[in-house]
DNA sequence: CTGAAAGCGCTTACAG
DNA sequence: CTGAAAGCGCTTACAG
């Protein structure tokens, strides 16, 4: 491991000089620049991001806390902000809190994110008053994805129009018999999100004049496998839905199958739409309402950057992205 | 941001006695230990990471670098080996490629992986010698899944065997016209899994007597939109298979859906077969070979923790996690 | 059991 | 333009 001191011993001059000719300060020869680039590569020097973090405070890591790593949602705002990150040279800590509220209160219960990172990027949690005291005492950036926070930036879908726009196309086609498959606020992440949606969903069917049965609002879990589950218990029922609105496309396409398996055929018996465009409901023929998904992350990681000083570029505080009703073959008008 | 030196002051010892107190060393009286245990969390100190990285040599940081991080698969894995990693108190440093061979030239062409962390973990890629040998100038554990190199800890499924045991089910069915969507070689990452799959099928095929057709094999790239592709070509051959073995289930699915289009009924015009038993595969009945993902990631995460010396247990250098043929309803006999 | 002090490898005013 | 030196906040022999 070479360190700060061979290079400068290399070249023959001080540490100082070295640091400034690696990270292209001012006050520094051309000649005296290109000596010592050209010996750290030959020695190939790379600093130690522990000497440097503690001489200057910054750590160019970002902290990412993801509640759930495997949902397709989760991993591609993941990617999303990696990339920019990447591009400014911030490497990005995961912490996953694999659906563990246990997890997350030891993450959140101690100084320990602010004070490995430069700034936290908090995705698809709300976090708690007492999570943002804890936060905000740490003194460094924080962004969200999917919720908001006063005084901190966030990125996030108008989750209520766009269930209210899948709930619209619904009753426009006629149906008055609408199911919500979402997931319920005791769920120890996700909070906002499924709210968000199941609001949007009661207000189009109030603005319709549609009372809405508290039997059509089943927890889909927001995985597939729930959303099997909630179709059966739905398709079950006495006077069962004609249509069906998932707070996400897993969910919709769990529905999908305990369609199949009770023998109603899609559109035919039973609409279904869900949310996201997930790689799959194209596969599924599904019709759903589109969110950019790695933008969310990218626009995220700008955010943070942007109050790190890493950029010029303004990017706004809030940003609501926008959504895109897809309407494809699983909805149609009630039988 | 209280550092150890506040600490001190408040309890009225060193910070080397606060030091010890902390990390549960020895040669400190219980009820020292105690007071400074006490202040610490009253007063919420978190010890900068840097700084005993620096003192230490060791950032309690494993790196994780990926091809893909949106795909299930690598997912999957992260979300085993973060798991391990957190309990022993290791933070996971993420490094996603995301198909990009000048990134992966850039992070893999200077010591910046194992300067930053204590281990690296790479996964789903074959390092070239080049990698190998900048890696292991780093003198630091390296762990790879689903490749293996000389001297360094390994956990794989036997593609090779899992590959046969989907064809040879093909086979048993009384196929012949058996066609392979895998994923080309000249890919940047991702080398070792397609081609071993791939000589899997060969060889089952040869030894069943049956003569491979060229035309049968086709790139499906690991996506399904790159699946439903090779699905549409192998269905618009003038004499197409009557079974198709897909490297992963995600092609397979996407095999699937090219067959609904061309009005072909499955299993009834063609079988098909994937590999992983994905969430979604479930949804699908698609027959399938299972492997454990998250438990690759598990036992990555163990092996250079062990190699770490942060565990006793006794971990196999190169593990080979089992597979299980999975028959669901996408595979029956020839029409 | 406890403390003083050196050292880890950088960065950054300050002087020249 | 360049260097000497202090300082970042820990850990760890070494002495007591």
């Amino acid at each position: 491991m070479t360190s700060i001191d061979d290079l400068a011993r290399e070249v023959g001059v001080s540490t100082a000089t070295v640091s400034r000719a690696l990270r292209g300060l001012p006050r520094v020869s051309e000649e005296t620049r290109q000596r010592v680039v050209e010996a750290a590569v030959r020695l190939g020097y790379v600093p130690s991001a522990s000497a440097s973090g503690l001489a200057t405070g910054r750590t160019r890591t970002v902290a990412v806390v993801v509640p759930f790593v495997t949902r397709w949602f989760f991993a591609t705002v993941i990617h999303g902000a990696e990339q920019v990150l990447r591009e400014r040279g911030y490497d990005l800590l995961l912490y996953n809190l694999a659906g563990d509220p246990a997890a997350r209160q030891r993450l959140f219960g101690t100084g320990l994110l602010t004070k490995r990172a430069d700034a936290v990027l908090v995705l698809g949690l709300a976090p708690t008053p007492e999570e943002v005291r804890q936060l905000r005492s740490g003194g460094r950036p924080v962004g969200l994805v999917g919720a908001s926070v006063d005084g901190w930036p966030s990125v996030q879908i108008d989750d209520h129009a766009a269930a209210r726009s899948a709930v619209e196309h619904l009753l426009a086609l006629g149906h008055r018999r609408i199911a919500y498959v979402g997931g319920l606020d005791e769920s120890p992440v996700d909070v906002v999100v499924p709210t968000a949606r199941r609001d949007g969903y009661l207000e189009a069917l109030l603005d319709a004049g549609v009372e809405p049965e508290p039997a059509y609002e089943v927890d889909g879990r927001f995985t597939m496998a729930g959303g099997l589950a909630a179709g059966r218990r739905l398709l079950g029922l006495p006077e069962g839905p004609t249509a069906v609105f998932a707070a996400s496309d897993e969910m919709a396409i769990g529905v999908l199958r305990a369609a199949r398996e009770a023998g109603r055929s899609v559109p035919g018996d039973l609409s279904v739409i869900g949310v996201d465009d997930h790689e799959t409901a194209l596969f599924f023929d599904l019709s759903t309402v589109r969110q950019q998904v790695a933008e969310q992350g990218r626009t995220a990681a700008r955010q943070v950057l942007a109050l790190l000083g890493e950029t010029d570029e303004v990017v706004p505080d809030r940003v609501v992205l926008p959504t895109e009703l897809v309407l494809r073959s699983t909805t149609a008008p009630p039988a």
